[in-house]
DNA sequence: GCCCGGCCGTAAGCTGACCTGATGCTCGAC
DNA sequence: GTCGAGCATCAGGTCAGCTTACGGCCGGGC
């Protein structure tokens, strides 16, 4: 019978492609890995992988079998989450990803209700931008993560992760009154490969215009302090305009960001899975009735 | 994570009732399987069995967890025979379970032409009753087999299995014209438990009147010699009437008999099941023209 | 062109998991 | 009451699997 941890190993390595990257992700050796993929390949019967330079990739019997090493896994989770579901109180770890100015303002009233309705719960939680959150997922560095969406730059939903909506937020362009305006204007971007960078850049094109970078700030209350100090324009979701300074122009574009709350498909059915889920949308509900567009 | 293998043992005990019936299917000892059990408990962080006089029985727990089992083997087995469709040649064991007039009709042509095509093909024939097939399906001692149906007692399908259709036999009374003649006559009837006994009670009983057994047999040659030699009557299915003794009066009955190739829902996939599946259905295709009701 | 760093595989050695066999207990049948 | 079946625990030996150490290979940088 082939063996679940070394089908786990396969899975990792069909996404992060490097045997040296396992190892890190699972604290293991290179070495361990190395020996414990061969095995695999001694149980499939089948040559997994080849090396190709000084890497691997997977043969077509690897991809096959990463594949049907993700159904295997998802059905582990969800004997898992049968079992915690089962057990009396919610207990053990629940690692949560979210972006800055959720972990602001989402998170606390979240964790608050959290802790109170399930004490035995391990809550931890990681800041980290929304691109990175399917990968932590499939990882197992995180167990809910929040995810996001423009629409003007939709995202492709993973096959491997289930989600919620969160949030449907109207994005505001903040120091300049109209996009036109803000055209020539110096512009304050968030740093290249984050989800806020693309969307400002699809933003502005669709406009017909190439925002001109001054500053990098991801952290939106940065961006909205140099806005606050004539240092240029940006667009902030409503989310982040809670504690704006006084004096910068807020004005709402026809472009909304919409948040999920994601999970492995596997663990849809734990109760701490869920209870994080029904917390951050009650959470999320105290902010909406602020951004009727 | 929860180990594929303690799983396995899990589902296992959850069909056989005790550890030690386990421990024999697994060639395992008793103690084996305990501390397996035990292991298996504690990474679940729950009860799964408790003693109940000299015995086990599952908790609900372990009902859960055992039915999440069978969903991760099956995955399992869907990656195996992936792996063998990738695979060049067909090669390995394949053991198929028949009852013994299918083995001495069907199987020998389906025999040669799968050893023809398929070399590398380790072939295993086992005779045994149908309704011992879906067990030994479940336990990994059979990779395909044939299972029954009559019309009169319709069976109630395994959700772990998958099968095809294969024969559609008219039931003849052997030994007398009409079952009213039949209904006074000594009968040879199976031993009981099988699904030949029962479905002749089942037939005789929906005729009005309750068979009185003489002898036993379950082999319908040596049912056919015994209503030659004048012993009593019978009613055997078509497929065992090719060799019948002169003299024995045939009745087709307003019934039929329904076999069905049979394999895990996993190894649906397989090439060898599916190889296994068509040789099969091309041997019973052979038979079928002599039996058009 | 050459060196260096990262990646992968193999060999050796050690730790720990796991199976066996023995022992003791409980329960049910005769 | 005795016997047998079933299960758990304990001690002991074996083997899988990890780490460490080492060598080969490729690609980028000076």
């Amino acid at each position: 019978m082939l063996d679940a941890s070394r089908l786990r190993l396969l899975h990792d390595l069909s996404r992060l492609g490097t045997i040296a990257a396992v190892a890190r992700l699972r604290t293991y050796t290179p070495s361990a890995v190395s020996q414990q993929l061969a095995a695999l390949e001694r149980e499939a019967g089948a040559a997994l992988l080849t090396r190709t330079g000084r890497t691997v990739t997977l043969t077509a019997a690897g991809r096959a079998l990463a594949g049907h090493a993700a159904t295997v896994l998802a059905a582990l989770d969800e004997a898992e989450a049968a079992l915690a579901a089962l057990r009396e109180g919610l207990t053990g770890p629940l690692r949560i990803g979210a972006y800055p100015s959720a972990v602001r303002t989402l998170l606390p009233a979240a964790l608050v209700d959290l802790a109170r309705d399930h004490p035995g719960l391990d809550l931890t939680v990681t800041e980290l931008d929304p691109v990175a959150v399917p990968a932590a997922l499939a990882d197992r560095t995180l167990d809910v993560g929040l995810i996001q969406d423009y629409d003007v730059a939709p995202g492709i939903p993973d096959p491997a992760l289930g989600s919620r909506p969160l949030l449907d937020e109207t994005i505001h362009l903040a120091g300049a009154p109209t996009l036109a305006a803000a055209a020539g204007a110096p512009w304050i971007l968030a740093t290249p490969g984050t989800l806020c960078h693309t969307a400002t850049l699809h933003l502005c094109r669709s406009a017909g215009f190439e925002p001109r970078a001054r500053h990098h700030a991801d952290d939106f209350a940065t961006v909205l302090a140099l806005v606050a100090a004539g240092q240029g324009v940006s667009v902030v979701p409503h989310l982040a305009t809670a504690g704006a300074p006084p004096g910068v122009t807020l004005t709402p574009l026809p472009a909304r960001r919409r948040t999920r709350i994601a999970y492995r498909r596997g663990t849809a059915g734990h109760p701490a899975v869920a209870a994080c889920v029904t917390a951050l949308q009650a959470a999320a509900a105290a902010y909406l009735p602020q951004d009727r567009p």
